[in-house]
DNA sequence: GTGGTCTAGACCACC
DNA sequence: GTGGTCTAGACCACG
């Protein structure tokens, strides 16, 4: 297993604040406990395919946020976080997303249930996106 | 009745990409016709509080998409669009942000569930934030 | 070798069109082979003497286009563009100069030899300009 | 018979400009003689379909030139103007036009021959076209 | 009044 | 170093 990033080239958005989000998610997902060591940063550029500079601006910025610890020669590490504030920060995440989303659709003037039934048209269109990849020849496939 | 374009002036998007998303949603959406004249541009741009070449960037960019139409002299009008292709876009608009919501949500291991809980939750407090902006002397409105 | 770029600053027409001009009629002439370099933005401003942004709004025009392509942090590249594609933009480039010419000279009623006779006298003459720049010592070149 | 002066509003050639070049033209050609009357602006305007102050400013531009004569209430004429300088303007427009397309077509590396022989091309389509729109059912066709 | 072009210079993201 | 965004303000073309 290692921290799946997907990098979308095209967008707006900062390749550094993509990988960082993603990253951040992970950790205070309680994905990776603490102490538990990070890919190094020219591996974690590599996998991510931009530059050790790039990876490297986001280790520093997590080290800031006090979620990470670097050890000089040793490797970057998980960092002890709050339980609160992590719960605070898992959620925050995504209900940052859904607020802009529900920008989105009610600015073009969809309804409230409209909205409701796109979300559930994304989460089936992923599950069946999981099961065709974790099962790819088979049958017994898992809803969930 | 006037385009309702909030800007967040700290996020990563650059602000002609904030400002054509919800300009591009606005037409979209159906609510300025064919031939409605768009707002000039140094009036969106104190509007938005831009500089100009800010949104002649935008109205450009939107020229180009061929959803609305420049003339010197004259002004900036909304286009043609063909009706399918104008849904296709309101929808997609919206599918991507919720997409995008959705990775997130289920990057930290929220389950479906959770994650169309919180979307009602948005729903639900921009439900009442319209409300008390609407009835701001608190007649009988809300009901939280 | 570089790219030979003649701005007209009296003219009416834009800097960044001419620059446009000349530089896609480079690239399609086949002087700059697929994943060239071209000159950063900020030395061709140097060299054509107008702002980045001018160039900058050339480069994006051209990328638009599919001519080019530019990375960020990396540079401007020529693209890889169809051989049909390429001759066509070539061939149109030119056809389009000779046929606002002969409006021009039919317009003041000059007759179909003597706009001939007056392209082989233009020709002449830059033959004899190229001459005299290649051998200004004044060796043997030019057979005036 | 009346001014056929054809405008490109895509091009990045200003109209007024446009409008001169092919005015200036006309006139200079002695297809205009000295003293005939010019359209009124406003037949202009609605001729060229731009604004009457488009077309004021024109012949503003052609009697500070000299070209014409504007007087009061009565009209706007055709001046005197020196047959040397008439031949001289008549033929600058032409190898001006020339020169460009010659600058063009060696930029992408047409040979001599190869731009004389686009340059036939265009005559001879000029003159097929205008045979069609002379005789459009007959077939006594000229060819000059 | 409108849109169209251009400048000079700034700061950021990325290699 | 590269490209990407943004500003404040100027002047022109056009109605």
């Amino acid at each position: 297993m290692w921290i799946p990033i997907q990098l979308n080239e095209h967008s707006a958005e900062p390749l550094y604040h993509q990988i960082e989000v993603q990253l951040r998610a992970f950790i205070v997902s309680g994905q990776m406990p603490e102490g538990t060591m990070l890919p190094s940063i020219r591996e974690l550029a590599q996998l991510t395919k931009c530059s050790v500079i790039t990876v490297r601006r986001v280790y520093q910025d997590l080290e800031n946020e006090g979620l990470i610890r670097t050890r000089q020669g040793t490797g970057t590490f998980v960092a002890k976080v709050e339980d609160e504030a992590r719960d605070r920060q898992r959620r925050n995440a995504v209900m940052e997303a859904l607020e802009s989303a529900v920008d989105a659709g009610l600015r073009v003037h969809f309804g409230e249930d409209e909205i409701v039934e796109m979300l559930q048209e994304v989460l089936r269109s992923r599950r069946e996106a999981d099961a065709s990849a974790a099962a790819p020849g088979g049958e017994e496939a898992q809803h969930d």
